[in-house]
DNA sequence: CTCCTGTATTTTGTATACATTATACAACTC
DNA sequence: GAGTTGTATAATGTATACAAAATACAGGAG
């Protein structure tokens, strides 16, 4: 018996998720829009389902901090205001920074080639001028650090917290005067990383993070 | 028309939340216990509700780690394996130092009180030899710290992180040979927090927390 | 005895129905 | 006109019904 035909029984998912997943992407990609009201069963007749699985997806992307519920009311798009993002990144600047650090001890010969690679396709993806590309790219480049942590819970914290910001920072990506410093600096984190150098590392990542500060703030102003 | 009535109107909650309180409560005082099903009937029966409320609060657990579901089998409670406790208590102990260092700069003088009664208290419980209670004041204890912060997000995360260990560390409350320790490092803390001297009130918070490693990670070991 | 298979039962997944509350707006009062 | 009240409408909250999958287990084949 071939074990080779896996049965791609592994590709059900409830219909909860894919409410989930298709709610998320809408709200990072700005479709829905922070304030604007979830409505079950105008959702539920979109989407072609019951009010079931909607109602079970938004209580999910409620954890996440992309809904609020009032009862009775019903939920919204998360809103931001400066302040929370203002939190949002602090708390990402040093969970970020813990990434790093952790990255520098944890990272195999593979991850660093990973890295490396994803680093590369960053400073092409800027030729391209495609904003969601490059987003994306960046998107790989941390990731490949978090995933090098090899704590599970941090790639999942980070993640989210990045989602968080997501949704405002396109905008910074549009000001390309900024991009040869981000490729400065994902090579400072690179390289910190390749040669154990935490706090040299630590500190360009630091720094990257609390870059965005402004740019997404005023992002946020604008939304008001 | 006094408007002392306040109307308790705002006591008002959905069942999916005080299922979701229940049950929360159930999972960190160990009712619950870990690897245990959260079968909807069951629970339902028990509750005196109906699926619905029950299935959206096992989703809210869910996110919140304190649930585990595979899809078409059913929810239990999380498992954590000694792995997941230590990369927990690396971002809690990352986290708790940059709540510290927030508060230093943030704590006012009415929160400093109320931080010095939450220290007082804890001193006292201790006499009590009372876990419930002594727990529950340590709790206060760091809740003053993380409310003096004012960043919300940060006080919702460290609660969340906490939660996931509490189940664990009572175990470490029961050996009294520790008391005086813990009591020295929250007064350090304390007179860190006061005198704004970030790098002693975060040091020693730090070591506070990794302090529980062992003995929360052994009390793992006993639940395999 | 071991392994398989078929069936009954339990459990989850989803849809729908009913109850209750919020909202919008028109008619009314002052 | 400002505010209030009543009513229709629409939304959420909760319960239930039905479908589909997982599980347990008895019985049979080898």
């Amino acid at each position: 018996m071939t074990d080779r035909l896996q049965l791609n029984m592994n590709e059900y998912l409830p219909l909860r998720d894919v409410v989930f997943n298709t709610l998320r992407e809408a709200i990072l990609k700005g479709e829905l829009k922070p304030g604007e009201r979830l409505m079950e069963l105008q959702l539920a007749a979109k989407l072609g389902v019951s009010r079931t699985p909607i109602r079970e997806a938004i209580r999910m992307l409620e954890q996440e901090g992309l809904a609020v519920t009032v009862p009775r009311k019903g939920a919204e798009v998360a809103k931001m205001t400066e302040k929370d993002m203002e939190d949002v990144l602090v708390i990402r600047a040093t969970l970020d920074e813990l990434a790093v650090e952790l990255a520098c001890d944890a990272i195999t010969e593979e991850q660093l080639a990973q890295l490396q690679r994803a680093r590369k396709d960053f400073e092409n993806s800027i030729q391209s001028k495609d904003i969601k590309k490059i987003a994306q790219a960046d998107v790989d480049f941390h990731d490949a650090i978090y995933q090098a942590t090899g704590n599970t819970r941090l790639m999942t914290m980070l993640s989210n917290l990045r989602e968080q910001m997501y949704r405002y920072r396109v905008e910074y990506l549009k000001d390309d005067s900024k991009y040869p410093e981000l490729v400065r600096e994902h090579q400072a984190i690179m390289e910190g990383i390749r040669s154990r150098d935490k706090s040299l590392a630590a500190g360009v990542m630091k720094r990257h993070v609390l870059n965005q500060a402004a740019a997404v703030k005023s992002r946020i102003r604008e939304q008001e």
